[in-house]
DNA sequence: CGCCTATTTGATCTGATTCAAACAATGTGG
DNA sequence: CCACATTGTTTGAATCAGATCAAATAGGCG
């Protein structure tokens, strides 16, 4: 059950990508991260990472696979706050906020790399240029949280869709998740309702008339990009919420 | 128009206040925010801080007033994304997001405390402590927009008001700006609808039934909670998510 | 193959929006 | 300090986007 040499090397280049999309690295703070100490795992897909209430002392960076973070409320009904690819380090707040007040869980299979809470604090206290690019990371997580914000608060189911898609696909970008115009988004349609707060069965039919005005095909995991300024308007999308670094 | 004494005094109090209920600062810490050089001015209500897509050059600290973080959506939607106290330093992030993402603005006139960047940067450079609690700030910033996106995506309007009572009242008492079981919240409907992702209208009759429910009271910018439990159950209220220290 | 989980479709219902108008409160200048 | 303008609140009626309920169909996968 040991990760392969490729996943983990795969992973950690991921990780490389993506503070590089948000960050300038020196080589000297690339070659601290790739040599990072990480306890690999796999983990089969709708399991907890953390969950909500509990003291996590480890980070997990995602090496393979596609994460979410989401919470419960009290009707049992799930609220998903965001989505993670490999090169994420998604409970990175745990840092900082020792009692999680939301849970981490898998989307898919995944391989996770753990990264003791004592590791990083050294790490960031001696490369405090990877300490800003954490730092940054988290508040551009927050970004990403303001405009779900926005999304579920003044957008219509349509828009709300095409408007996750484009950020995606950006992000999936980011990392080389892409192939083209297609990339990876391993969510069913309930995942999707959770995340933008409508209903299963509305969803389903918004994926059809996004698929009927030929702005996307989903084919499984895969989602294709037919017509990208079109999804662009219909999920009233702009990109400067990411911040990524010119690439 | 130099700011009272007193004014600038009260808020810098409420800055170490507000810090202290979510760290835990030395005394030497407590008073380098209290020497923290600040250029002082005072807005009208209704005026932009800093505008979506500025690029700031210094950080500000609520001294007195009322302010949101807001963005406008394409068709003209107004979405608020949090509401900040005296004490609050809403625009941390731009610390190391350069251009804005969204805007700043007063709903009251306020009391306004501007800080370099430069000046933030050099003292969390040399206080390493305060980085720590402003990183802190920054991670609980993120998880008030998480527990805002679980309250537009999964609750009832009904709640959703109950809800957003709940969290203002625990952010006053933590600034010392309630008295007993009434706080100042200085919204409109209006205000509070574009921060709910309601409409007016509905936001009027939600008040009226939690009103006839007597769970709270609310006279021009004063509210005052008639039953703290009934109200906390109505909005579904867990305070986990804004991680005070033990008071 | 057969089970389980996801997707699709149709019919009905409802919470919330929209539109409209009256009313109250607040602030401003003469 | 009052007249008037402005902004915010309240109420009613019509409408609609999206939810709910139900059942059929299609895909994965051991």
């Amino acid at each position: 059950l040991s990760a392969p040499r490729s996943i983990e090397a795969e992973g950690r280049n991921r990780l490389v990508l993506k503070l590089q999309s948000i960050f300038s690295l020196s080589s000297s703070d690339e070659q601290r991260i790739r040599a990072l100490p990480m306890r690999i795992e796999r983990l089969a897909k709708g399991r907890d990472i953390v969950s909500d209430g509990e003291r996590p002392k480890e980070c997990c960076a995602v090496l393979e696979g596609f994460l979410c973070r989401y919470k419960v409320h009290p009707e049992g009904r799930r609220q998903i706050f965001s989505l993670h690819y490999a090169g994420d380090l998604p409970d990175l707040q745990s840092l900082y906020l020792r009692r999680m007040d939301h849970s981490l869980a898998t989307l898919t299979p995944a391989w996770l790399g753990y990264v003791p809470h004592a590791v990083l604090l050294r790490m960031i206290d001696k490369a405090p240029h990877i300490r800003d690019a954490l730092w940054r990371d988290t508040l551009i997580d927050a970004a990403i949280f303001r405009e779900a914000i926005l999304n579920i608060g003044q957008r219509s189911s349509y828009a709300r869709i095409a408007h996750v898609f484009c950020e995606m696909a950006v992000r999936a970008k980011s990392v080389r998740l892409n192939d083209g115009n297609s990339y990876l988004l391993p969510l069913t349609q309930i995942d999707l309702a959770d995340h933008t707060g409508m209903t299963p069965v509305h969803v389903n039919r918004m994926l059809a008339k996004l698929r009927a005005e030929k702005l996307i095909a989903k084919r499984g995991r895969t989602l294709t990009i037919l017509d990208w300024d079109a999804l662009v308007e219909a999920g009233e999308f702009d990109a400067a919420y990411l911040h990524r670094q010119l690439q």
